[in-house]
DNA sequence: TGACGGATTATGCAAATGTATAACAACGTC
DNA sequence: GACGTTGTTATACATTTGCATAATCCGTCA
């Protein structure tokens, strides 16, 4: 006895293989790699595995696709915190600084999706590229917001290091408080981020916290939010 | 036909144990988790599939095991450098904050081992209690080294913070070091980590590298070589 | 030296995976 | 309203995986 065949509806490529990359992410960012399996996507995304194959030829090149949009998101996010804002340099580093050492980009699946490509990343040489040039993109951004602070002129050479040790700041944040979200009270990874990008730089980035949500209005009664999760004792 | 039996020998239960938990971390490392299949871990430990069970029950309390074994390394690195160190705080913060960024702890491979754990170690609770207490202790011994400082009197809470952020530029500076070895020169990222830690803290810490090989001995004839601050081009 | 325990290997198996191919049906076109 | 295109599903298949069990033979001890 066949089965009933299921009904379906056509749908366009971009909202195809959208659907197709979003289920992939959610999938890696929940699981692992191991998880986001052909028949897993599939269902996921309301279709079946043939899908996979007729729109990305092969399972290798859906998870190409997924990680350069993960990429881009992540980049997109400090450009637009930066973009909204358009005071003095200070500021506009504020701004930069805090958009990511906050949800969507402190996540927990956003730190399991990273971490779940970081292979297929490394064995792929298109990917890796891709990699090496969003992560520079993101950097010498970082580089131009403190060089346009008002301070003594500083060498290139400094301005390199200073940039380098500001990212390896908010990665490490990033980091831990998306593995350990539990550990910090809501707003202290954006306040330890802005004070220690500011110690590193000998500027007083504390002060431009109004632009800064989490920052400028302790009402703990209404702590809800994907940052709630329980006090840091 | 019958195969002809593979000759073997005995051999203890640590010595086995050692060997396939190498096997699995070097596998994971190099390849992620779907490379390490119990074939393949027993092939490059010398032996065949049945061992794993043997000895671990099931694979998946060999990775347990061999992130147990990680873990347990990386902290014992920090451990080894403070106790190398005798003389002042400083010093002994500078070799600390020295030896977690450099290899062995600095190393592709490590970075990819610690990855391709993230999604196990995120859903077996056995090995999430694991990593945070092995985080809290690196940071409380990372406090420690803090509050060790000849400085006026800081209050518990900001002595936190301080660790907080100290741990994140060294958390990333390990992983943007391993991850392009190429876009740092060597030396280079512990030069930055010491400026950085000790502009977070008020010290000067880059007083102390006497005791970092790297840079006691700034050999620039060979500075051009691959590390040329990886430029792509 | 011979036998026994158990470490180690060999074999088998069910389940899952990625992909290829064929069948179908939804939708635009005439 | 019939038709053809092709987006979509269904089926098949070889391969791989983890695990269980049976078959061996290494080392030790009497």
């Amino acid at each position: 006895m066949p089965h009933e065949r299921r009904p379906y509806r056509r749908e366009s490529e971009a909202s195809r293989r959208e659907a197709l990359i979003l289920a992939t992410q959610e999938l890696v960012a929940a699981g692992g790699p191991a998880a986001a399996t052909v028949r897993a996507i599939a269902e996921r995304a309301g279709v079946t595995p043939g899908l996979i194959r007729h729109y990305f030829g092969s399972k290798d090149e859906l998870n190409r696709a997924a990680y350069r949009t993960l990429m881009d998101g992540m980049t997109d996010v400090g450009m637009d915190a930066v973009a909204g804002v358009g005071a003095s340099a200070e500021e506009r580093l504020a701004a930069f600084v805090a958009s990511s050492l906050r949800p969507p980009v402190v996540d927990a699946g956003a730190v399991g999706l990273w971490a779940g490509y970081l292979h297929t990343v490394r064995s792929d040489p298109a990917l890796l590229a891709l990699h090496e040039e969003a992560y520079l993109r993101y950097r010498d951004l970082l580089q131009e917001l403190i060089a346009a602070l008002e301070r003594p002129d500083c060498p290139e050479a400094r301005l390199r290091q200073e940039a380098i040790a500001c990212n390896a700041v908010i990665d490490g944040l990033w980091l831990e408080g998306s593995m350990l979200p539990r550990g910090f009270a809501p707003g202290e990874l954006v306040r330890i981020g802005l004070a220690a990008v500011g110690a590193i730089l000998g500027a007083d980035l504390t002060r431009h916290t109004m632009f800064i949500p989490e920052l400028t209005q302790p009402d703990l009664t209404k702590a809800t939010g994907p940052d709630r999760q329980g006090a840091p004792q």
